[in-house]
DNA sequence: TGAGTGATCGTA
DNA sequence: ACGATCACTCAC
């Protein structure tokens, strides 16, 4: 008998880059008309605070970045290349931070994920504690996991692009 | 390896 | 108001 455990307020309250691989193995579940999905989490990356050179937030706070600066446990969608949503989910609070979703299952690519959940810009600022659209569970699964640099971070500084922020399922 | 695609942000 | 940039993907 599994008996999945919602994610909660708490869970959410901690820095990206230790939040994130927790993320890996848990399950975003997605209500797409009345139907429940769930996808197990399989690749994420941090981005932690405006002196990351790598995140959005290093130019402090704009309409776009402004999901990062409310509390965690809720969504931070944005478009890239005028063609695909990006998925984070905020973290923390008081400092601006996300964890992006990478990969779901064996869908990896932050793009391929949020066609395949029918993510768009109308999620951005969505809770996972409240919403019935979307949220977290916990079914106890604790994968073992790798750690990389991120990808697509060129414009950064020497420290942040080589610092071990991506993690993916082993 | 390069085209596609459009919102966003810095400069003004 | 403009131009450069971009947490990407797919087809060549």
């Amino acid at each position: 008998m599994i008996n999945n455990i919602k994610l909660d307020k708490d869970f959410y309250l901690k820095k990206s880059y230790e939040l994130a691989p927790l993320l890996l193995g848990k399950l975003i579940c997605r209500n797409i008309d009345n139907k429940v999905f769930k996808y197990r989490i399989s690749e994420v990356e941090a981005y932690y605070s405006s002196l990351d050179t790598a995140c959005h937030a290093r130019f402090g706070k704009t309409k776009r970045t402004e999901a990062m600066y409310l509390d965690g446990g809720i969504l931070y969608i944005y478009l890239i290349y005028g063609m695909y949503y990006m998925m984070n989910i905020v973290t923390g609070d008081s400092i601006p931070q996300a964890v992006l979703i990478r990969g779901v299952d064996n869908t990896f690519g932050p793009g391929k994920v949020t066609k395949l959940l029918k993510i768009d810009k109308s999620f951005n600022k969505m809770s996972l504690i409240n919403s019935n659209l979307i949220w977290l569970e916990d079914d106890n699964y604790h994968p073992n996991y790798i750690s990389t640099k991120r990808i697509g971070i060129d414009y950064a500084d020497e420290y942040y692009k080589n610092v071990l922020w991506r993690f993916i399922i082993k």
